[in-house]
DNA sequence: CCAGCGGGGGAAAACGTTTTCCACGTCACC
DNA sequence: GGTGACGTGGAAAACGTTTTCCCCCGCTGG
């Protein structure tokens, strides 16, 4: 077989099949899209002259005549943070359905490496952006310019001061749930474990469980500890918790990644949860369900933040600028065993199996 | 003076660029790459007015014209499975390195959609491709064809009889090693919980399970439980093994998702790990450093996996077609608690903080 | 002083599409 | 039977680059 010839052959064009259906150019683009009627013999003889010679549209060419690539850039600040992989698994199902494919990039959390990406999404056209900006101020300069020249849509975080589209959910309320549920609980005393607040969800997050607490009955027992939303600063702020001398009845994470943390920290300390203390998270990600004790949460729909986006994105496409919109959706609260009654101890003995006979 | 055409929000070309410094197009282009030596102060100029006009580069018809556009493919079955995103971190930022951009897509494990996912991105006119192939036999024909038009480098998982390169890592040292281990440990009996063996990584772990129990002395209480990659699967066949009238010493997961799920059936029939039953994952995904107990488990070096399929994507664009290079990395063994002593119980009562005096 | 050469700028030809024209038949209608 | 109208195919012009030529100019060496 001539691999040989195949590597160093052309791929072919639609000029090539236009040759080999006897047509013109133009009649073989007319075909294939249907863009302006085509005598039927011709159209069924274009089809098969590209079905044998295995024709792709080159989607450069494309783009460029067309000025629209077909594209959609999305940039999160990681890529192996879950709730962000979810969003992005989302946003990229639904671009299947419109033909469309999506460019990720990752900006690491330093807003100089986010604004590279962008420009490198910028120069390949992108139809429209999908952005986590990683800081509320140091992200807004470049989107500001960036969102002259492409429809912009910010999800979930959002930089200050700028007059574009953004989609997310209340964090007011996915708060409020949280703090709710905790006080209906009994809880007296909690502490909050998050982020700083360089971005915008960290601190609303934060203005949100600062103005419910009091509200709520409900007593910090010592200033929010903020650090970054990963497990390993979950885990060293309750650390300092645990050896402190004052224990919360329960601990507020700023998100799943977090929680994670303060739970194995709880464990190596031998605190038990929930009924030495509680624990909640927030963004309920896919494994939130399988920690031990299964964690109580705040859900966030990413499914539903990843079609709004898209939604958002070709509204601005159509209406062309128009007034920034923010959609918020509404949070809801997933009730786990970290927060509910202690598992019931083993049930008696269990029968092992062994290889000879008892 | 065409100043009507630099107004509205048309994005500056190289030609108004050129109009702009006094020079030929040609002359930006060289000026700005370099392509051949130009005159200082032309530079000067030509940077001067690329930055005042906020030029970009139109990467779509440079790709046009370079018959390459800089962009490489990724297909993967599901960006949300922590170790495929780990994977596609690492290949995105090392892709950026080289200014070249990610094109992610997801196969769901569906080889209808893998295959249709391919065809897109082949369009696209990709220079590369990373696949992580869903399943060993049904992904091989529209693999073999895209194959032969672009540089295909298979990651992990890898279809039957396609002369392509590959990278992974060897699932018969890292099975090995988890089982040697467990050996050590003084386990007995074991048993394998993993996927069906339509993927390569499910079909070689299993052998390899096979193969090495009997040299170890080890026993299978049962046949290999195989369903899926996911943690309701870990969860099921946890279950069902945990109501079963026998129990093995250890149960062997397929991959860190399974063992999840497996742990979280574990807690909640009561059975303590790793005192009444080890649990050993596959993978090292973050979190399985911390779920409870934390998890003994085999790591993958994501970040080298993706650092050599671009390098064997990049041999082989130099090359041209070449004989397939199959890579093999080693895996090394994670020892964590879900193997190791039980963790020593509480150290004495918890001090608490009461909202109004003690 | 002239021929040759080298350095460097510019015109123009691709790259593969889509779409606007234009041309050519055929038909219908007066 | 002439003349529009209509239907449909083809030539060619973009889209924004890079690069091959070609040309001009100044220098150098004989």
């Amino acid at each position: 077989m001539d691999k040989e010839n195949l590597w160093a052959g052309r791929t072919p064009t639609i000029r090539d099949v236009a040759v080999r259906a006897g047509v013109s150019i133009a009649t073989v683009s007319r075909a294939l899209h249907g863009s302006r009627p085509v005598r039927p013999d011709l159209v069924v003889k274009v089809q098969a002259a590209a079905e044998e010679l295995g024709y792709r549209r080159n989607a450069l060419a494309q783009g460029l005549r067309l000025q629209s690539s077909s594209t959609i850039g999305m940039i999160v600040p990681s890529i192996a943070n879950p709730f962000f992989a979810a969003c992005a698994e989302g946003v990229e199902e639904e671009l299947q359905r419109s033909g469309r494919t999506l460019l990720l990039s990752a900006s690491g959390n330093d807003p100089d490496l986010e604004s590279r990406r962008l420009q490198e999404l910028v120069e390949r056209r992108i139809d429209g952006l999908i952005i986590v900006p990683c800081d509320l101020k140091r992200s807004r300069a470049v989107l500001a310019a960036v969102a002259e020249r492409v429809p912009v849509v910010q999800l979930d975080r959002r930089v200050d001061h700028l007059d574009s589209d953004w989609i997310g959910v209340d964090d007011e309320v996915g708060v409020h749930l949280v703090l709710a549920h905790l006080a209906e609980r009994g809880v007296g005393t909690v502490q909050f474990i998050s982020a700083r607040t360089d971005s915008s969800t960290a601190k609303r997050r934060l203005k949100a469980f600062r103005a419910f607490i009091g509200r709520l009955h409900l007593r910090s027992i010592a200033d929010p500890a903020l650090g970054e939303f990963t497990s390993e600063w979950g885990r060293e702020a309750s650390n300092r918790l645990l050896t402190g001398d004052a224990l919360p009845d329960a601990v507020v994470c700023g998100d799943d990644a977090i929680a994670f943390g303060v739970l194995q920290s709880c464990h190596e300390a031998g605190a038990r949860v929930p009924s030495d203390l509680m624990v909640t998270g927030y963004d309920d990600v896919w494994f939130s369900a399988v920690a031990h004790p299964p964690l109580t949460t705040v859900r966030q729909p990413t499914a539903d933040l990843a079609r709004v986006s898209i939604e958002l994105l070709d509204r601005t496409r159509e209406l062309g600028a128009h007034v920034a919109e923010h959609v918020t959706l509404q949070p809801s609260l997933v009730v786990r065993a970290s927060t509910g009654i202690a598992r019931p101890p083993g049930r008696g003995p269990l029968r092992r199996h062994h290889p000879s006979g008892e």
